[in-house]
DNA sequence: GGGGCCACTGAACGGTGTTCAACTGGTTCT
DNA sequence: AGAACCAGTTGAACACCGTTCAGTGGCCCC
């Protein structure tokens, strides 16, 4: 039996959750089949398509939306369990990072978060504000803890202990993720009730003199 | 006259400027340089290094924050020129994400917001929190952008007028950043000053069911 | 004149994504 | 049976990449 894109595509998923997006590699994954690297080619146009399907496959673990929860709690879920699903992939932020670079539609759950949001903020314009503003923070705060991994790990010389060490640096970094939500939901609901006392308003910030002209 | 440390250092910077990170190697830096590429070497540890001084040098032109603002417009015009900063650089948000993962600490404007925000915000974590998403949503939103537009390049095949859709897309980019930056600033005054009707209060999110273990 | 050192060269190592002429092996048509 | 076709694969090549290192030239100081 001939190679079929999909195998490509799950071999391509097992190495990427196994050594991460730094050792996926056409060569690798190649080697990982069985096969010439010419003949991934003929499956898969290039190697941003195949980390687009990846990408795809990934998030796909992530469960539907919860509309029986009252919307901001349903935004949280969702955007708790994105940044589980990426983080749990080494490189995962870097993945689905090029994913969205390439085809930005693609990514599914985004949909769903937009959904979720648009129960919470009605105008449109302020429901996409939120949504970019919450993928942003996953993106980044995931980018930002993996990095500090990595460059830990690279400092594994004279450590041994380093699994409660790891484990603390993970909750430490959900806590850092969780209290960045939560300025962003509040604000999201500031925005949509503004409340009596003008402090807690409407914001509008006027541009900065950009030093590009 | 032989090398320096600050004249590759520079010329690395003009080749960003021009080129974009993608057309930064070691290779072609050396031949800019007229020099061979193992030259390089002598005055630079490695790549990474190297774009970490890039990237201090890009963030350089921001001028100091603006006590006699507001905090909140402060805050909000800090973000903005961080943002132009970053844009104006092709690859701009690949640079600066390169420098924060090798060394977060360099980036010296972060400091800078991160005292601006803590005249908004006093107690610490919540200020890290609110600086985290800011940072997350500039670098975020101009990746975003910067994908976009090379996207947009590439299918330049049977467009010319392209000179009106590129200010009208910019302009359309800088909107959409400030108003997520206005949700995330409504969220850290929302927070700062808990109102006192009920809806618009501080939100805790629960932990997602996450599929981690 | 000789030693030492800074700055550099040239070549190599071991990768990378991608392309392409040539070649299989199987199916279908004559 | 034999020819034609074609999906699928190979192996080699192209044009790069970051990094290392033995050697080498020029310069200064003793």
């Amino acid at each position: 039996m001939s190679l079929t894109r999909s195998q490509v595509v799950d071999v391509a998923v097992d190495l990427v959750r196994r050594y991460g997006l730094a050792d996926l590699s056409m060569r690798r994954l190649a080697r990982e089949l069985g096969v010439a690297p010419g003949a991934i080619y003929w499956h898969v146009d290039s190697k941003q398509t195949l980390i687009v399907e990846v990408a795809d496959v990934l998030l796909g673990a992530i469960g539907d939306s919860r509309p029986d929860l009252p919307p901001v709690e349903a935004v949280a879920w969702l955007a708790s369990a994105l940044r589980d699903a990426v983080a749990g992939v080494p490189d995962g932020a870097d993945v689905i990072g090029v994913a969205c670079a390439v085809d930005p539609e693609s990514i599914r759950p985004l949909r769903e978060l937009s959904r979720a949001v648009g129960r919470l903020v009605t105008a449109p314009a302020e429901r996409d504000a939120v949504v970019e503003v919450i993928v942003h923070h996953v993106l980044g705060s995931v980018a930002a803890e993996q990095n500090r991994r990595s460059a830990r790990a690279l400092d594994a010389s004279d450590q041994d202990a380093a699994d409660p060490g790891r484990a603390a640096s993970a909750s430490v970094a959900v806590k850092s993720f969780e209290a960045g939500l939560a300025v962003i939901l509040a604000g999201a609901v500031a925005l949509t009730a503004p409340s009596t006392d003008g402090s807690a308003g409407r914001f509008r910030p006027r541009p900065a003199p950009s030093p590009e002209g």
